[in-house]
DNA sequence: CGGCGATTTTAGAATGGTTCTAATTCGTTA
DNA sequence: TAACGAATTAGAACCATTCTAAAATCGCCG
């Protein structure tokens, strides 16, 4: 785990605290896989990490950990209807993401291209609309669906894999 | 019916048929009860207002011409996890939405404001960000979430309902 | 008008991610 | 060691969506 997943798995403990849970050791597994991967992980994926550690972990414990994370504000749902939930434990505030639709791969997008429209200040943004629209907004969600890199290539030239 | 749903109407019928499928009386109330709407109805919702003239429609014929009409591009899905989907069949192309977390309203948002940023112009932004990315980007959401004011009133007073 | 193949529809089962529940375990304090 | 609350577990429950097999309907041709 590099410094900054320390740094961020820190974080996300004092904000636990701060809520009056204990930080277990399978809660601070959840932590650390939440904080040393850009991957946005799904439920059963920490699952599996966790269990390396600790092997009688249940699904449940990863559900409820990431339920009180939620209440920290310290990770980022993305809700998919026929997939997973994946989470950003690293990056708990609203930034867009890509998505890949034949791997299911999840990137941030931010910082790429020129940083133009969608990308900028989102944070700053949710106040002027919420003055503009009447709703008062908390958060946002931007997302880019395609086809990452990796599949374009392996999706030309043979047709293998099962896509999709 | 309005005109502006008529028009819709005639546009999904005809990607229907060009789609090789025939537009039975069921889905042509299906597209109706999408066209005359713009309150991003359910497929449950869908389901109850279809029933009204054929009270035999099975919920399975609904998504069935849902998943025609997505392979037509003539509806936009909105997905959720905790919640079912929603669907906007009166404007098919991406554009941002706004969600009541309390009453589960959804409407749509560009137009709203001064129409800037994460508005404006998304469709254009696909090609640029295809090529600043690498990834081949066919589509995009943008959700805002809060609290409409309906709720914030109803919110204040007494405390009634039952709300989330 | 009768029949026939293809399409559509139906009811219900299956699926899968998430949430709930009741019982058990764990950690801490006295 | 006893006792209490918090955390965890296994499995059931839930629910939107998808699948399946059978029945109904449609368009068309003889």
């Amino acid at each position: 785990m590099d410094s900054q997943a320390n740094r961020r798995v820190d974080e996300m403990r004092e904000s636990l605290s701060a809520l009056g849970v204990n930080v277990t050791r399978r809660r601070a597994k959840t932590l650390e896989a939440l904080a040393s991967t850009d991957s946005h992980p799904s439920a059963n994926e920490i699952h599996a990490e966790v269990r390396r550690w600790y092997p009688s972990t249940s699904l449940a414990t990863i559900y409820n950990t990431i339920e009180l994370l939620k209440e920290a504000g310290q990770i980022l749902e993305l809700e998919f209807s026929g997939a997973a939930n994946r989470y950003d434990g690293r990056r708990p505030a609203a930034h867009p993401h890509l998505v890949c639709l034949d791997c299911e791969a999840i990137e941030d997008m931010d910082g790429i291209g020129d940083g133009g429209p969608p990308a900028a200040g989102v944070g700053n943004d949710l106040d002027r609309l919420s003055r503009a629209t009447g709703y008062k907004l908390v958060s946002q969600r931007t997302d880019y669906y395609g086809v990452c890199p990796a599949c374009q290539s392996a999706g030309e030239p043979a047709a293998e894999s099962a896509p999709r």
